[in-house]
DNA sequence: AAAGCAATTTAGCCTTGACTAACTTTGAAA
DNA sequence: TTTCAAAGTTAGTCAAGGCTAAATTGCTTT
């Protein structure tokens, strides 16, 4: 067991945590603005009834989200219209449908079944660094070269 | 009947986006035990000053985390006093060090920085499926076999 | 033994994200 | 054009997980 770990002079987990419980607040924003904008591409517009199909939640849920999304600048709606995208949320999107599809690679090219691939990319994506996505695209990259 | 196309398998996410909310829910009890079960073997006792100060939360927070704890069965504890874990805490904060070991050593042995390491591991750590953790600690036997 | 300080607990408040139930609006079929 | 089901909204509830401020307990030190 290595020497001179990082051990001391405070545990300095706190930190780690703080930006843990910091990822955790986007994580819902990320997967609505990254749904959303699927359903845009796939279907042509984005309706309150197509995401909590696919988030498994209820109306109610959704309108609610929306409206902080909203709030926060992500999107713009208009009552009982569908759901559109600001500058704002359509960069965020384009960013985690990347990251996410990295992640999936990876996830692939070491061996890991798809549909556990997917699921698992769900849950990961979130939480992982910029220097580790590098690391995982790199990863990717060399295997695809076998 | 005229169905729609709900059977459709790219659409199936609901099921996905649920088990991820299970996840969720669990992280803190899967972080508080295994901080626990540190504290008691670094410090010979988990205080909730201590908890406190590794999670960087007040110690008002740590007492309500303590009490849905105990609650679920996962500790004791007596007021003002230091917290133990049960047989059904011991149990869970012995399988997440393993899966927090296992993901951390994935992630340096393809080459991430071991404080990038050790902070991604906290998050990833929890929406890592069984499969991918064997997937994980394979890969980690055959780097180390180089 | 009493004081004082640190640790802990309690009470009250907030946001997020979930729910149900009831209501309103839209849009398409009759 | 009327009607009515589906879609969307609103209102009220709940638990988790944060917070602050104030009260309480325990320990240590005079």
């Amino acid at each position: 067991m290595g020497d001179k770990p990082t051990l001391n002079p405070r545990h300095n987990k706190a930190e780690v945590f703080a930006r843990l419980r910091d990822a955790h607040a986007r994580e819902v924003t990320e997967d609505y603005v990254e749904m959303i904008s699927d359903l845009i591409h796939e279907e042509g517009e984005a309706r309150s009834v197509a995401l909590a199909e696919r988030f498994g939640v209820t109306a109610a849920t959704v309108n609610n989200t929306i409206k902080r999304l909203e709030r926060d600048g992500y999107v713009t709606s208009r009552p009982y219209r569908s759901i559109f995208l600001t500058e704002k949320g359509e960069t965020l999107a384009k960013k985690c449908r990347d990251r996410h599809q990295i992640v999936y690679n990876f996830l692939v090219s070491i061996g890991v079944d798809p549909d556990t691939a997917e699921f698992d990319a769900e849950g990961i994506e979130h939480h992982v660094s910029e220097e580790t996505l590098r690391v995982f695209a790199a990863v990717s990259r060399a295997d695809d070269a076998l």
